[in-house]
RNA sequence: GCCGCGUUGGUCAAGGGGUUAAGACGCCUCCCUUUCACGGAGGAAUCACGGGUUCGAAUCCCGUACGUGGUACCA
């Protein structure tokens, strides 16, 4: 392999959300590239003009940015082969098509849209429910190869609008080694003369992969499985064009599914779960589609939870970060099988890296999260500790709220179900003369706090555990949290005394 | 319909002729903790089906079923 000149590429369509697939193709791309040394360079395929999307772009970009997957080469940092849209490329695939055609390996096609769906109408059977435009139709329609030589050159020169069809040939075996799936191979006959370049000029997806793969110097072509059956086009393209010396090496990617079959955005809202990697709002009909960094997810989590499905080191390792992903991934190893998405185990990858990670990393996100709730944080350091100190309890960035913010704001609700059973006046007495013992604490310390509790406990020959549910209540105002001591430690001197009596007042009432 | 690709517990998966068929998520039980988690110890649950090949098949071959993708002047 050579590993001196690696080049890969993620080649999106600019029309909507980046989706977890997606997401993946490009990791998958960028881990090779990184691994090897070589360049990720990410291509806008914008040659549908109907489809495009206001802000996709951009979209794209804050996507891999917050992935931390930045490009070597894109249309926002352009290497020596810009542009980077294809859109903006569009002058140069008319010429490889008519290469081809010179070649006698494409040809002129006149049909009108009309025409074309007059022939699948009236060819189509039951058996055959979508005909193509392929060796056994292609002289009947109206093209290059089935009318006069004087005709073409009349309606070429009329300019009649006309496409460019790629020549199948007739009997051929077309096969290719696919890095993931070995050796895939199809019958020519059985392929159709797909569309090359455009009515409007515009190439198609089928040519526009091969030239800017071939002038991009690409050396290795990672994307989803959808596009194996192209497959034959696109080597074929590559012989006729360029040699078969100079095709990159292909590896199809299994596709994600949903809980049931592929995924979709509907998946998402029927299921609960995200689908793109970040919030994503439709501009025509203004539908927002959540995002797994909006739901909560840490960048380092999604990353990892991506990279794993479909995808082992063959150890029982299951957390890897970005660095030892690049360390360890091989394109060999990745599942031929699609992998259906399981939410509950993303869930967890992203409580181990709440875990793992230091609070710092993610607080002023949290902080966000806060603000939204109008709670406001002054004390950035006192923060940190706190959700250090609750991070074994969150899943998602946003259960930090539930978890800590009584940490900054007294309760304002009392699950007094969990206490009134068994509440009677001596606890009553018991938490009057524990305030006042807690005044007389001059160093403010979990042990002496803890001390202080538990001799009055046995002073008033009470179990102190008996005792400890109902000061969790006064603090927090539930049954979750930390330990109650190190929350009283944690909140101060003047705010748990002010807490417990307020809850007193509530518990008697 | 045709073509391509796939198929190990509910899910992600290791293993690729001889294994008690790893591990993880989820679920259940117990321990820790008089909260909730974390952590720890256990448990239930699997080679899609049918034929071959072989002393021996989850593993190799062939069928079938099922899933999935394509079958556009979309990517």
């Amino acid at each position: 392999m050579l590993e001196t000149n690696v080049r890969v590429r993620f080649a999106p369509s600019p029309t909507g959300g980046l989706h977890l697939g997606g997401v993946r193709t490009v990791l998958y791309n960028y881990l090779f590239a990184k691994k090897h040394g070589g360049k990720f360079i990410v291509r806008i395929e914008d040659t549908d003009q109907t489809r495009f999307v206001e802000g996709a772009e951009q979209y794209i970009f804050d996507c891999l940015k917050w992935c931390g997957m930045e490009p070597d080469e894109s249309p926002l940092h352009e290497g020596m082969y810009g542009p980077y849209r294809q859109s903006e490329r569009k002058a140069s695939y008319r010429n490889y098509a008519e290469q081809l055609i010179e070649n006698g390996f494409a040809y002129y096609a006149f049909d009108t849209p009309e025409e074309l769906e007059q022939m699948r109408n009236t060819l189509k059977t039951e058996e055959n429910p979508s005909p193509q435009y392929d060796g056994n139709v292609r002289m009947n329609m109206k093209n290059s190869l089935s009318l006069p030589a004087d005709e073409v050159t009349r309606l070429l020169k009329e300019n009649t609008r006309h496409v460019i069809r790629i020549k199948m040939p007739a009997n051929e075996t077309i096969s290719f080694t696919d890095m993931i799936h070995g050796e895939v191979s199809f019958e020519s006959s059985l392929v159709d003369d797909k569309v090359l370049l455009k009515a409007d000029g515009m190439p198609t997806y089928h040519l526009a992969v091969v030239v800017d793969d071939y002038l991009m110097k690409i050396t290795h072509a990672f994307r989803g499985e959808e596009w194996l059956s192209s497959a034959p086009v696109h080597i074929l393209l590559w012989k006729y064009l360029f040699g078969l010396d100079q095709m990159p090496q292909w590896a199809h990617l299994p596709l994600i599914l949903g809980p049931s079959g592929k995924l979709s955005k509907r998946d998402g809202a029927k299921y609960g779960f995200p689908v793109f990697a970040m919030n994503w709002t439709d501009g025509k009909t203004n539908e927002l589609t959540e995002g797994f960094k909006e739901k909560g997810f840490l960048p380092e989590a999604f990353i990892n939870l991506l990279a794993v499905l479909g995808w082992n080191d063959g150890s029982e390792q299951e957390l890897f970060s970005m660095d030892e992903l690049i360390e360890k991934f091989s394109i060999e190893r990745v599942h031929k099988g699609g992998a259906k998405f399981d939410f509950e185990k993303a869930k967890w990858y992203n409580q181990e890296w709440i875990k793992k990670l230091p609070a710092t990393v993610y607080k002023s996100r949290v902080k966000e999260i806060f603000e939204a709730k109008d709670l406001f944080i002054n004390d950035d350091a006192h923060f940190t500790k706190v959700l250090d100190l609750v991070k074994d309890r969150c899943t998602l960035l946003p259960d930090f709220y539930d978890q800590a913010s009584y940490f900054f704001k007294a309760p304002s609700q009392w699950d007094t179900d969990a206490v009134k059973p068994k509440w009677n006046e001596s606890k009553t007495d018991f938490f009057n003369e524990f305030c006042s013992q807690l005044e007389k604490i001059e160093s403010w310390k979990l042990e002496n706090i803890e001390i202080s509790f538990k001799e009055l406990a046995a002073e008033k020959n009470i179990k102190p555990g008996e005792l400890q549910l109902p000061m969790r209540i006064m603090l927090v105002g539930g049954k979750f949290g930390p330990a109650v001591f190190e929350i009283a430690a944690m909140i101060g001197k003047t705010e748990t005394i002010q807490r417990i009596k307020k809850a007193l007042s509530i518990f008697n009432a």
